[in-house]
DNA sequence: ATGCCTGCAAAAGATTTGCATTTCA
DNA sequence: TGAAATGCAAATCTTTTGCAGGCAT
């Protein structure tokens, strides 16, 4: 193995400060804590990687926490993504969203090999720079994007010739 | 108006050209021609701008024909799409899928005002330069890419404040 | 207490699939 | 004539919604 713990995910004083984001979002709007809720979000930014919202439940029932509904979980994703726990995250797949941690984690967008779906995170400030000029030229102020490079890695293109 | 019959959409060489392609990518694949796939490729491409399946039909309605069934749509679009007659195009909606032309257009990709949906098409040389380059950097050969711009538009924004 | 939150079931939407029939080579 | 294509209905899959009861402030 690599150094010390670094295996364990997420570590927990990332999770808490998280929680605490969600709970002033939570409290600025007016609603309510909920222990349901605050798992789902755990679960989330716990979880590596890219999740659904099937794998979420599925952490869930992992973790022992067996009742928490599907419906709970979409009713839940608006609001960690506005408190900026998770984003959604395309992947090219057809139907489902998938999502990722975004809280205290940088911008990034991916690569992704179509042929053995391998992934890459990369971030270009030039890219952000040269989206930034694109949208300013045409008068908009940029707000977000979705951007997705897929085609073959090394590993796929040896193997395949 | 304008000039002269530039309103009538797209020639009707170009969609002869198109049908010639997707004949050939028939033969190829010892499909069979079919009446009414040609009549979804003729208004596929004759439909300007980005159109789901559901408005497939219904221009096909519009059009006199009226017994095309979305499923048969549906499972013509991959033909479309590999002869290059459509492309899929991301338009942040939700579920349902959108097309284009693709057939004798050159690459773009959209920068869509979040308030208004107002859409522009653009394209950008170094962009281009700069994702094949971020690509090659990790080993993979670029095979496509999806990108779409969000943000606010001049007219949105003085609207707004 | 009051109102948000949750589980469950049902609904809604989009896309796919099975099957009998028609069309094409 | 045999395979592919189509219409229609039913099935899938993901996400949303209505309700009755549970939990938090």
């Amino acid at each position: 193995m690599q150094t010390k713990k670094r295996v364990a995910k997420t570590d927990s004083e990332l999770v808490d400060r998280a929680l605490d984001r969600l709970r002033e979002v939570v409290q600025s709007k007016e609603l309510k804590n909920s222990q349901v809720r605050e798992a789902i979000a755990r679960a989330a930014l716990q979880h590596g990687g890219h999740f659904t919202v099937e794998e979420l439940v599925r952490s869930l029932r992992l973790q022992g926490i067996t009742n928490v509904h599907v419906a709970t979980v979409y009713r839940a994703i608006p609001l960690l993504v506005e408190a900026g726990l998770i984003q959604q995250s395309l992947l090219s797949e057809g139907d489902t969203q998938h999502f990722e941690r975004s809280f205290e984690r940088e911008h990034h967008d991916h690569l992704i090999c179509s042929s053995c779906g391998a992934l890459v995170e990369f971030h270009s400030e030039g890219l952000e720079a040269l989206q930034r000029e694109i949208a300013e030229r045409h008068g908009y102020t940029l707000e977000s994007h979705i951007h997705e490079l897929r085609g073959t890695c090394a590993a796929c293109r040896s193997s395949k010739q």
